[in-house]
DNA sequence: ACCTCTCTACTTGTCTGAGGAGTCGTGCTA
DNA sequence: TAGCACGACTCCTCAGACAAGTAGAGAGGT
């Protein structure tokens, strides 16, 4: 099943543009053709390519002088970590999480400290405790992933984790909307067991438990 | 004689957005109000309104989603990816990319085309060929494993790789300049391996030995 | 009481036409 | 030759109209 992507004809022409712009038809610093040349070449109206222009100028990619016309100002955009994000399909970025965060437990099981041990009982109360409202929830949910993320001792990790935040409370939150049943004891138990794991050290476990809760989610969201 | 500055009303229409975001006018991941609403407040016309926004969404700030509203996706460009990693020490940058490439290799095994066999291959040979000079062996090195993620097919696991591969290098070179034996025979193997546990399709297998060999790697360089 | 379906109001998306404002090259003039 | 006026071209802004999509209210059936 293959998800049809419907995304604005401005931002089809901004991309479509960024193309041709790294294929190399314009040199740095070089204008570019009018809008009334570029909207008939696009197949689109002139406000659309405006708009389109305007988003690349927002990337930095484009600068536009009046009277003068548009220019290249940079080859592409340094390619920022959350744009990738914002774009990617959701399953790249719950795998993405999986390979995280399962890691991320591995680790955690090892070095744990009994103070990382009590952060993530505490987040674990926590969780259960707000299982009515939606967004509490999720972010109830967040903080005791975060909880085990930061037991592993990995800044990289931890960063990592972070910049996935954003996107996957949307998507949960989203999802916990149109289906409940992630607040349910099933739910609740397999956290349980993750937390069980990592104050035993049991490295394998921790990683199969977060490997396979994710699993679920990702399967659920897809 | 000042130089007036005389930026199109767009620009200013967004640097106001901006300044309103900044002092948290609006929740992240809330709604703005509409074009229609925001257009009168900035005393511009909805067209405008509409390229400030664009350009907005282009910087990753807002989202705007068709009949629904415009979406605050980010409060402001967050920390660069870069320096997060040039801060880390060398130990967690090696654990995440043990994280992503052993759940790439994962799922290249699964997704893998015969034109990414093709690919991976043709790295493998590259890698062999090049044992002598140390920068060529790692650069060719770098280009396998990226042909595995590659196979993974998955954007966000492809960005994470590229994020990690400058730091890697650096490493790896100096490494290798200190005490030789990563070109030899039994690396090239574990190499060979790794491609032969995608070819035939065995997801866990292909995990372990990229995890078998990148974890060699962290004990050399820790 | 609950679930589902439809319909309506609202929102963003796109196009068109018009006129304003700025820039730059051309050719005329002194 | 130097300076200047003009005109063609460009981006900038607005207004209006309609299409496309979303979300919530309300009716109807179970």
């Amino acid at each position: 099943m293959h998800q049809v992507k419907r995304s604005p004809l401005a931002d089809q022409a901004a991309e479509l543009l960024l193309e041709r712009i790294r294929s190399g038809e314009w040199e740095l610093g070089q204008k570019l053709p009018g809008e009334t040349t570029l909207a008939p070449q696009l197949g689109v109206g002139r406000s659309t390519v405006r708009e389109a222009i305007r988003q690349l100028a927002g990337r930095g990619v484009l600068s536009s002088r009046q009277g003068a016309g548009v220019f290249l100002v940079a080859l592409d955009a340094p390619e920022e970590w959350d744009a990738v994000l914002r774009r990617a399909d959701l399953v790249s970025v719950i795998e993405a999480r999986i390979a995280i965060e399962a890691e991320a437990a591995a680790l955690a099981a090892e070095r744990r400290t009994p103070s990382d041990l009590r952060a993530i009982r505490r987040a674990l109360d926590d969780r259960a405790a707000h299982r009515s409202e939606v967004e509490a929830h999720v972010d109830a949910d967040t903080r005791f992933h975060r909880s085990i993320v930061a037991a592993a001792h990995n800044p990289v990790l931890g960063e990592l984790f972070d910049g996935f935040t954003p996107r996957m409370r949307q998507a949960m939150v989203e999802m916990l909307r149109l289906r409940g049943g992630f607040g349910d004891e099933a739910d609740h138990g397999a956290h349980e067991r993750l937390a069980e794991r990592v104050a035993a050290r049991d490295a394998a476990g921790a990683a199969l438990e977060s490997r396979t809760h994710l699993g679920a989610m990702k399967a659920a969201l897809a």
